[in-house]
DNA sequence: GCGAGATTGTGAACGAGTTCACAAGTTGCG
DNA sequence: CGCAACTTGTGAACTCGTTCACAATCTCGC
């Protein structure tokens, strides 16, 4: 319970038990151990128990935790207690994806305004939404006050898109393009990358290590 | 360049490099150093040393490494110097912006197959594809001999298209559910999921913590 | 051919995050 | 009540990955 800054995995963790109690609430239990959420989350109790003392005590020696109880506790720290509007811009496939999402209601995430720059479709609908033009966007967030961001454009307007984003008020972006976004200190950027994920899996998946050097240089073509 | 196991991170990482020596190669730049891979990763000089000394010595001291030859080692670490055909399982929203991503081409990866449970929409075009019955999946697969799969179905189907999988001969698993998967040892799980991404920016979007405390099971409605 | 300048590859130092292990707290039963 | 069974919270040890720093290597120009 120190004041020390608190590890990322440790957030990256902290939404997988709410799934998990989320799960359980749904099901009827009461109360979850260490132990038992090592069985449904797969993370050890050891680290469940070290992740949670970074916020508090939360749990009851020899008893454990209350499921409704952590999940509250849980949705503060994560500031999922209340509900939390986000900007998506880019209407294309990965958009169309995001706004007809179920789940995103149970975490209290809410994509509040779609945004892009086709005027074929801006002015059209877009799940319950409306698709606005980019250029609108401080202005439509001025109202929103939407802190969170989803940047789902090509690789080449991804960085001109973070910018206006930062300028309409965003603090953090989850970013799909496949680009390194210059942000300012105060702005958190997630990236999400299938193609990367693939790469990790691709090596996996021949087990052998074989490439067995060759110089960089050598080898035809491409002189240096 | 020991027989160390590689850091999960530092093939993360590859798959970086290797989208900014593509854009180098495309750009006509023949030769690269750490520091200027640096600049354009966001990822340390040495970091990117170190990384690359997992697998061999692949640059010349004074000059940096040559980037059609770099290329072709991390394709060759990532597998991805032979196209490597993917199943993709599930035909909805993710699976359609899946099919349509020219990206994949790139990196050699291709869809290779998609297959659905619903009848309605088995032989049905999906892209450039036929959505196929999940139940002949593993017949598919003896053809095509793909070891990497999509999961991209509800949650609760997730286990039993992922034992499918495994069974079909796949070593290596892209997860859009949320969901634990428990597969065989030899095969590898990557989990994507946008809600953790979101929770643990929504985190950082207000900077005070102050879930204090509240002890779990005070709170009035909830008994343990 | 040789010295100046650039850049690599890597052992060693460091640090962040995980696991261990146990004291302290809680419950329930005899 | 008091003891046995159980579970939490957390300092300490440890592990793994990152950063540092420098010897070794290479190029180029004179
Ligand atoms: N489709 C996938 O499976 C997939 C997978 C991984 C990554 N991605 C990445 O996600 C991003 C989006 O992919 P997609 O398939 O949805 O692309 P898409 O082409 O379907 O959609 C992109 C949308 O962004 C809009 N747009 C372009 N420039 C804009 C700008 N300056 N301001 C506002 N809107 C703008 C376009 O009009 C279009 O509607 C891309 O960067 C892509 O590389 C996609
Ligand atoms: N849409 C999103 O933005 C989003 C975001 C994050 C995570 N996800 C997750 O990705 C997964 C897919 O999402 P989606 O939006 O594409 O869902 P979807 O409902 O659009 O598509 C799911 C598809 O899976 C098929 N399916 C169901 N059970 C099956 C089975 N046993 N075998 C084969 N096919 C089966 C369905 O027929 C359907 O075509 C879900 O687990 C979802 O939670 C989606």
């Amino acid at each position: 319970m120190t004041e020390t800054r608190v590890p990322i995995p440790t957030l990256e963790r902290l939404a997988i038990y709410l799934r998990v109690l989320l799960d359980a609430h749904e099901a009827g239990i009461q109360t979850l151990s260490s132990q038992e959420m090592e069985q449904h989350s797969g993370i050890s109790a050891a680290q469940f128990r070290k992740d949670l003392s970074y916020f508090g005590e939360f749990g009851k020696p020899g008893v454990g935790y209350s499921v409704s109880g952590l999940i509250h506790c849980i949705e503060r720290i994560l500031r999922l207690d209340e509900e939390q509007p986000i900007l998506l811009v880019g209407a294309g496939n990965i958009g169309s994806a995001l706004v007809g999402y179920p789940n995103f209601r149970a975490h209290r995430l809410r994509i509040a305004a779609v945004f892009d720059n086709n005027f074929v479709k801006i002015g059209r609908p877009f799940g319950d939404l409306m698709i606005e033009d980019i250029a609108r966007i401080k202005e439509v967030n001025a109202e929103i006050g939407a802190r969170l961001g989803i940047i789902a454009v090509p690789a080449h307007a991804a960085q001109e898109v973070a910018d206006l984003l930062v300028e309409a008020g965003v603090t953090g972006i989850l970013n799909f393009a496949p680009t390194i976004l210059r942000v300012p200190e105060h702005v958190h950027v997630r990236n999400v990358s299938f193609l990367q994920e693939l790469a990790v899996l691709s090596y996996h998946a021949v087990e052998e290590a074989l490439c067995v050097n060759g110089q960089a240089t050598r080898g035809g073509k491409d002189g240096v």
